[in-house]
DNA sequence: TTGCATCCGGTACCCAGGTACAGGCTTACC
DNA sequence: GGTAAGCCTGTACCTGGGTACCGGATGCAA
């Protein structure tokens, strides 16, 4: 039980040894125990909680979000309960998808309209990209253009 | 034909002025024609131009990506063209798609499964957070964890 | 020609998410 | 107990994508 050391967590987690005393730093990572020389000692499960934390951010999260999720199993004390939580970032991930379904829609449409040069396009009526304004929700046909 | 102003232009298309002088600087706007005393004069495509960057970036190009883009229309000698590339976005964003749904199915499977506690989630084999091979692509079964 | 809005260049700052030293102490192993 | 690897704190720096403020010059309309 003697944990683990900074740079024993870094690479099994496969982050740089600087990136957790950030990681701690921003309150993401919990402060460890220390040995008597004042060395950082881990527990096991914190190569967990770094991978946990690295999963997130490439679904899109920032590491502040991650920090709410993080703390949904932690003092939930009179706060939001985790179902709460977890259905309030199910629907974040759901509106997250449904950009990204937009976005797929019209580089799928661009591609399919041969456009090859994005100045001339957008000046065609009929281009798929969105120039007008993409979070407006609408994407245009997938008629050749430029 | 005198052009417009700076403040014409950062008006019509939307961005401050100062991110004028910022996309100039980093190569993403020629450098205006100017009047006598130096103040910019914008040609009227310019609008167009900031649109279409800004659409790229909200198709998830980065600015540097952007230029690469911008470049193609002027003078491109055998580089991968406009469609090569919006090809390779589109297969990023249908990957990055494909990860959210996976942790929108998990979300869904953990809040019916009346998880916890996401770390100690992680560390039962039935759990069905994905933290150890998300972008891996598998799914665990919604069974009841932690 | 005067008055006011606009623009100029330069510099400095902001946020997120890290990364890189430097100079000194600790741990581990022989 | 000696030595090398590893760790400590503090501070500074980096990239990307902008913003803000300054003092002074310019443009334009009345």
């Amino acid at each position: 039980m003697t944990g683990l050391r900074a740079g024993e967590v870094a690479t099994a987690a496969g982050v740089n040894r600087q990136t957790l005393r950030y990681y701690e730093r921003v309150g993401l990572l919990a402060e460890p125990d220390r040995t008597l020389g004042g060395h950082r000692m881990y527990p096991a499960e914190t190569v967990t909680v770094i991978r946990v934390i690295k999963a997130a951010q490439r679904l899109g999260f920032s590491l502040d979000e991650v920090a709410d999720l993080l703390d949904l199993g932690g003092h939930r004390h009179g706060k939001p309960g985790l179902r709460a939580r977890a259905t309030a970032k199910l629907s974040e991930v759901e509106a997250r998808i449904a950009d990204l379904e937009v976005i797929r829609d019209t580089l799928k449409a661009a591609v399919a309209a041969g456009c090859d040069d994005l100045v001339a396009c957008s000046r065609v009526p009929a281009c798929p990209l969105p120039f007008a304004g993409l979070a407006e929700g609408k994407v245009a046909d997938a008629n050749t253009c430029c």
